[in-house]
RNA sequence: GGUUGUGUAGCUCAACUGGAUAGAGCAUCUGACUACGAAUCAGAAGGUUUAAGGUUCGACUCCUUACACGACCA
């Protein structure tokens, strides 16, 4: 929403009002759209609603508001009128007003909202620490940045959190196989990044675990009894007993392997550009699910089964009966969940709290916010679950059984070297010091790969083709980037020339050309982008609109020469409408994780 | 079996939440660098929006019923 939009809106109010429409419509209910390309104007307005409240047919109500608003609003240079549609065209005069609220400083920092910043936490990564990071992850991480970004942008406070999954059988399937066949090898004497280490043995678990099973199943066991007797298996289990009892050695090596883990991981989020303000960890917050179990037990929302495992009843919610404790006591996932949503509550005040988690967990995040409702907790309605669709491969699914998981770092190592390739073969980095050129790499590898991923409306699932993902041409990340690269081009010639005849800003009152009021069109339209890409926790809005502007630019620099108008004021108009344009792109790329290089 | 999501050009995705002749990119073909940067632009071709009904001035969008694929819950 902006000016020109209010405006317009006041101004069909008052008209439809004027007509004697019954009853007169608020400026809120009105709804324009851009027109279409094959008709003149700029904004469009859809009479068929009213026809009826104004008594006219739509077409001839259509007319009739033309006529006014051509008449009362200045804004409005003229109108056509297709069926029930209404088409205004915006006098030039009204564009380049608009243009110059928008160029000022005041437009340029935060969103209307004011002193009182909704409180958001945003956690998403949360990863396991008995494997590396993979593609699955890389669409969480970058959507979970970018939503985090969007919504300060649309002036939240936010925290973004990791809650890193750090205990259970998983965890001693890794420590178990690294006793026994590690033989005391480090990240430092084997020259392997932490979490591939851990990773390492995690499938080197697996792997014995199998011949295990398979030899006990020749000396005459079942394949289910020789499951459950694996000595693998038993001695992991055992491990995980004397972890919760609290052995000194079983701890210290968990400690010593997750620290190897979460080294990975720093370099791992250091190399795509993603951060957090906390970390949870599940082995903290397990306890404190037991506490609130008793609370629901103490309200008597829970209650306890014969065997004494307590249970929610969630039926009247459509949803089952739930398991919250198991019957020794031990706790279940959604126990967990139950202590961190508290802590993370506790801790920050946040009345909205998003996860950005698989959609494989849908019922599980719909189970926790009824049960939170159920304990009356006042963050419960503030919980939004980011749900997204898994990453397909050309292949098929990702299965690690079957070695086809796309590890991160691997990939975005084979982003940078095809940007290096494609870059080098183009010729582009003349002037570059090699650190600038190596940064350059990266920041389009990763401006292909995130855009790639965010593109795509989160809840859908997608298919990873790692030959259109590192296309650079196109409705690519570096696509746009290259758009910013080339306004900033304009600038540094422009700077670099005379300044001496250069007109004041805001100077220029002559004509338009199309694409120049398509993008102050656009430019207007940066903020409802924003507002409805974090209303639906969607990248892959503002993803597209920064690509519409910069395709709206590009055609805009193929017909329009700034550097060589001849009229000084029009050429400062000029320049400042390119430099507002590289603004927003930047600052769109900002919102999804991405660089907007000078040069490329 | 129950719940739920998805289904749009050969492929990957859009469609401002019910609006006009469903739009982009890739791939295919045709043009544009002695030019502010050709990682670009202009154009051609490509569609029964899975199917059948319904709601209304108007449906990719909403409602039924199938079908396909996925996820979760016994």
């Amino acid at each position: 929403m902006n000016d020109l939009d209010l405006t317009l809106r006041a101004a069909l109010a008052d008209a439809l009002a004027a007509i004697g429409a019954t009853p007169a419509p608020a400026p809120d209910s009105l709804a324009l759209q851009p027109t279409r390309k094959e008709f003149a104007g700029a904004y469009t307005f859809v009479t068929f609603p009213f026809a009826k409240a104004a008594g006219k047919a739509p077409e001839a109500l259509g007319q009739a508001l033309g006529e006014y608003l051509r008449a009362n609003c200045p804004a409005v240079s003229g109108y056509n009128v297709v069926k029930g549609f209404l088409n205004l065209e915006i006098a030039d005069g009204e564009w380049l007003n608009q243009f110059a609220v928008l160029s000022s400083a005041a437009n340029d920092q935060q969103p209307e909202t004011s002193n009182q910043k909704p409180k958001v936490m945003v956690e998403y990564s949360s990863p396991n620490t008995n494997k590396p990071l993979h593609l699955g992850h890389l669409r969480n991480n970058f959507l979970g940045y970018s939503v985090a970004a969007i919504l300060a942008e649309n002036g939240a406070e936010v925290t973004k959190a990791n809650l890193i999954n750090d205990r259970g059988i998983h965890i001693c399937k890794s420590m178990i196989a690294y006793q026994r066949f590690g033989h005391g090898e480090t990240p430092e004497s084997s020259g392997t990044k932490g979490d591939h280490l851990v990773g390492h043995y995690y499938v080197l678990f697996d792997k014995h675990y199998r011949e295990e099973v398979r030899q006990l199943q020749n000396e005459g066991l079942t394949e289910e009894q020789a499951k459950k007797q694996a000595p693998l298996l038993t001695g992991a289990q055992e491990m995980l007993l004397r972890w919760e009892q609290g052995d000194l050695a079983t701890v210290e090596l968990w400690r010593r392997m997750n620290g190897w883990v979460y080294d990975g991981f720093e370099q791992t989020y250091k190399s795509i550009g993603v951060d957090f303000d906390r970390y949870y960890y599940e082995s903290d917050t397990y306890l404190l699910g037991k506490e609130r179990v008793e609370e629901g037990l103490a309200k008597g929302v829970f209650f306890r089964k014969p065997d004494s495992s307590v249970w929610v009843d969630l039926t009247t919610e459509g949803l089952d009966e739930k398991l919250l404790l198991r019957a020794d006591g031990t706790s279940v996932y959604i126990t967990q969940d139950l202590g961190t949503a508290e802590l993370k509550y506790q801790e920050t005040q946040c009345e909205q709290s998003v996860y950005v988690i698989g959609d494989e967990q849908n019922y599980h995040m719909q189970v926790l916010q009824a049960v939170l409702r159920k304990l009356g907790k006042p963050y419960a309605e503030g919980i939004h679950h980011l749900s997204y669709g898994m990453v397909d491969l050309p292949s098929g699914r990702m299965k690690s059984r079957e070695g086809t998981v796309v590890d991160a770092d691997e990939l975005v190592q084979e982003m940078i070297d095809t940007a290096r390739a494609t870059t080098q073969e183009m010729g582009k980095i003349d002037g570059l010091t090699e650190t600038e050129a190596e940064t350059l790499f990266r920041t389009l590898a990763l401006g292909a790969l995130k855009f790639f991923l965010l593109k795509v409306e989160p809840k859908k699932r997608m298919l990873f083709n790692p030959a259109e993902s590192i296309d650079f041409q196109g409705h690519t990340g570096p696509f746009v980037q290259y758009t910013h690269a080339r306004i900033r081009a304009i600038g540094r010639k422009a700077a670099a020339g005379t300044t001496a005849t250069d007109a004041s800003p805001g100077a220029y009152d002559g004509a338009l050309q199309p694409t120049e009021r398509e993008l102050i069109h656009q430019l207007l339209g940066y903020r409802t982008a924003v507002r409805v890409a974090a209303r639906e926790l969607a990248p892959s809005v503002i993803a597209q609109y920064a690509y519409d502007l910069a395709r709206t630019f590009n055609r805009f620099y193929a017909d329009v020469r700034v550097l060589d108008e001849a009229d000084a004021s029009r050429r400062t108009f000029l320049l400042t409408l390119c430099a507002r344009v590289a603004a927003t792109l930047q600052r769109s790329l900002g919102l999804l994780g991405i660089t907007a290089p000078e040069r490329m």
